[in-house]
This record gives C-alpha cells, sequence and structure tokens, in this order.
DNA sequence: TATTGTTATACTCTATAACTATA
DNA sequence: TATAGTTATAGAGTATAACAATA
C-alpha cells in the first residue's frame, strides 16, 4: 500500500502501547527479503468499500475532504517519488523559489509550522543540494533561503510533473467545475470566533 | 500553533539531517515552564499570507484541498481534544461501530493503512477501554471487533461534537453547496490507468 | 527583553519485513 | 502455503521547550 498521505499530529498525549499478548512472538532476526507481504498487495485506497457502513463519515465534509485527500496524495507521491520530493518538500521549494530571500520563521509561518519544523525541512533540501541558506543582508542571527541552480531545475521538471498530476486529479471536471471547487473549499473552515 | 495535519509519509528514503552549526548549543537540561514560546503564539494556519507568492500552488486543485484540510483539521483536534481522539481513531471507532465484528485486518483494509498500523490503533483504542477484542467465531487466529459500552457512550458524545465541528466547516455554504461539494471531490483522482 | 535559528525530546501516523499461530 | 495478528524497526512530520547569538 502506498504510504496514504492521511495523518496528523494532534495536540493532546495520549500515547502508550499496551501490548496485548495474543499470539506471542520472541526475539527476531533480519532475513533475506523473500516476497511483499501478501496482505500488502493492494490496489490503493478505496474510499469506500463495497458493503461497509460508514455511518456518519458519509455525511461529513471533512472526511469527503480527508478522501479525496488520500488519494490525490497517493498520486502525488508517486510523480515525485524520482526526486524524493514530498508535498511539504514541493510547497517550500515553491514558496523560496517565488519568494527569495525568506528567513526560516517567514517559511514556518507561510507553512503553517513550527520553526523548529523549517530547520528540519531546510536541513533535508539543503543536503539534497536543493536550498541554500544565505547570510541575511543586516541581521546576522538571520539566513536568507535560496534555491540553488540545481534546486532551480529541479524544481522546474517536478513543477512539470505536478502540473501534469493534478491535470490528471481534475481530469473527470470540466474547467467549470474545477472552479466552482476551488471556489467552495477556499469558503470552508471559517475561523471560530472565539 | 496547533497541531496541523497536513503531514504524510512518503515511500521512499531520503531521511537525515545535517545539522548545520549556526548557533552552535551544548547540553541543555528542562527548567520551568516559563512562558509560551512567543513565535509560536499564532492565530492558525492562514491559507494565503498577503504578500507571499504562491506561485503554481495557487493553481493546483491538491493545494486547495490541503488548505481547506489543515484549517478543517484544526478545529476538527480541538473539538474532540477532550477525549483524545484523533481523526484517524474517530474513523476506527465509526467503522467498528457501524460494523461490529470487523477482524484487524478488514479494518485496515477498509481504512486504508497497513496491518501493523491496525493493530497500534486498536492498541491505542482499547488501552482508552473504548473497543475490545473479542475471539473470533470459527477462526482462533482472528479477532473480532466490538466497541465496550463506555466506547458506545464516548462515540455518541464525540459524534455529536465532530458533526457540529462539521457543520461549523460547512457553515459559509447553502446545503446545495455543500452537496455541490461534496459530489466533486468525490470525482477527483480517479485510479490511474496503468 | 525580544527575535532567529537551533537542538533535544516526544509523539502520531505510517511503512516494510519478519515472525508465530492457525487455517 | 496462505492468512491473521504481532512485533521490530524506520522514517516523515509535527510539537513543545529550552538554549546561544544577536537585535
Amino acid at each position: 500500500m502506498i504510504p496514504n498521505a492521511s495523518g496528523a499530529s494532534d495536540a493532546p498525549a495520549a500515547a502508550g502501547k499496551t501490548g496485548s499478548t495474543h499470539t506471542a512472538s520472541a526475539r527476531r532476526k533480519p532475513r533475506e527479503p523473500l516476497a511483499p507481504d501478501p496482505a500488502v498487495a493492494d490496489g490503493g485506497f478505496d474510499p469506500h468499500v463495497p458493503n461497509v457502513d460508514y455511518g456518519v463519515l458519509d455525511s461529513l465534509i471533512g472526511y469527503a475532504i480527508r478522501r479525496a485527500q488520500i488519494r490525490i496524495y497517493e498520486d502525488f507521491v508517486l510523480s515525485l517519488s524520482q526526486w524524493q520530493i514530498t508535498p511539504p518538500r514541493f510547497s517550500a521549494l515553491v514558496i523560496i523559489s517565488r519568494n527569495p530571500h525568506l528567513k526560516l520563521t517567514e517559511l514556518a509561518h507561510i507553512l503553517g509550522i513550527a520553526r523548529s519544523g523549517a530547520v528540519l525541512l531546510v536541513d533535508a533540501l539543503e543536503e539534497m543540494k536543493l536550498v541554500a541558506r544565505r547570510p541575511a543582508a543586516g541581521d546576522r542571527r538571520a539566513y536568507s533561503l535560496v534555491l540553488t541552480p540545481s534546486g532551480r531545475k529541479t524544481l522546474d521538471a517536478a513543477t512539470r510533473a505536478v502540473v501534469e498530476h493534478d491535470a490528471h486529479v481534475g481530469s473527470a471536471l470540466s474547467d467549470s467545475d474545477q472552479a466552482t471547487l476551488k471556489s467552495l473549499l477556499s469558503r470552508l473552515a471559517p475561523p471560530r470566533a472565539g
């Protein structure tokens, strides 16, 4: 099964793993890869498995979006797998590309993540030689983020792949339907009063 | 910043952390919590930060969905934080509730995750006393998943919270618009030929 | 004091691969 | 052999909290 995009960290604690003992097992040591796990061979996420009652989930806008996103991510990840560019990395590359000399804190704010997360993201992109940290003019604490030439080339190719992917995603909809969809999405989840 | 739902694991490798040495730091030890990190005090994800060029992202259906989902998850997680029920946990509870006596493998398939992930998910729900593993009739390898009475009560309350949350999410749209949105979403990302 | 980048740590979610018990 | 559940391991992504350097 293709890695599936759904995930979300949640705020509170509640970790823990009990470890129910049903079929006990002892130590194990790696072996030569034999065959893929038979139970893993499937054709991706099925948003509506036959004869399954989804209850309230079928009525929720949020779950409709979740279903769509899982399938879109599967295709997105496939499209960019050759560059090892994930959705957050792609977003970061585009933002850095179009808004050169951002500081890490600004990038974090735009992406909606913590500063520490932006550090790790930029670390990865820097190790991939796609992004460089330059000294920021006038502030010796800060960095100025830029694409490397290689980053520019890779982003251009990846963007073409993403655009093609996105066209596939929306291929069953007319241009007018796509515009309607984007408009409706943008009107969701207004900030809670309070 | 509220934990933000965007995440997605990706298939290939490419981990690694370089560890750029800018501001070096040595050992550290915990201290009393003083004040929240000042740079963290924000009002949630802003899908369109002013004066930022989003480039191709603004034209992608996938990014429009991602934007919507981040905001929806923020509100979802807030709504259910008192029960420590995350989106995947809520989905699992609903599916188990409406389809009693599922086996773990079936649950994994419905949720679109690996069997091992279903084990951890059910471990957590079992530790929370919401779900129980019963012996499956006629197959001593398998379990039959059911809600506990407490799980039923908790799910009922959580469902009310989720329905309210979802109503908030769609509160700017008419019923007709909501139906249109769901219909358009369901037509996205058809399976790739090949 | 406040901000910028960093590191340490922890947790959720997910995956792959191997394993045990059972079919 | 094949399937059901389990465990070990790994990794992305995110968070909070503390810290050093600089403003």
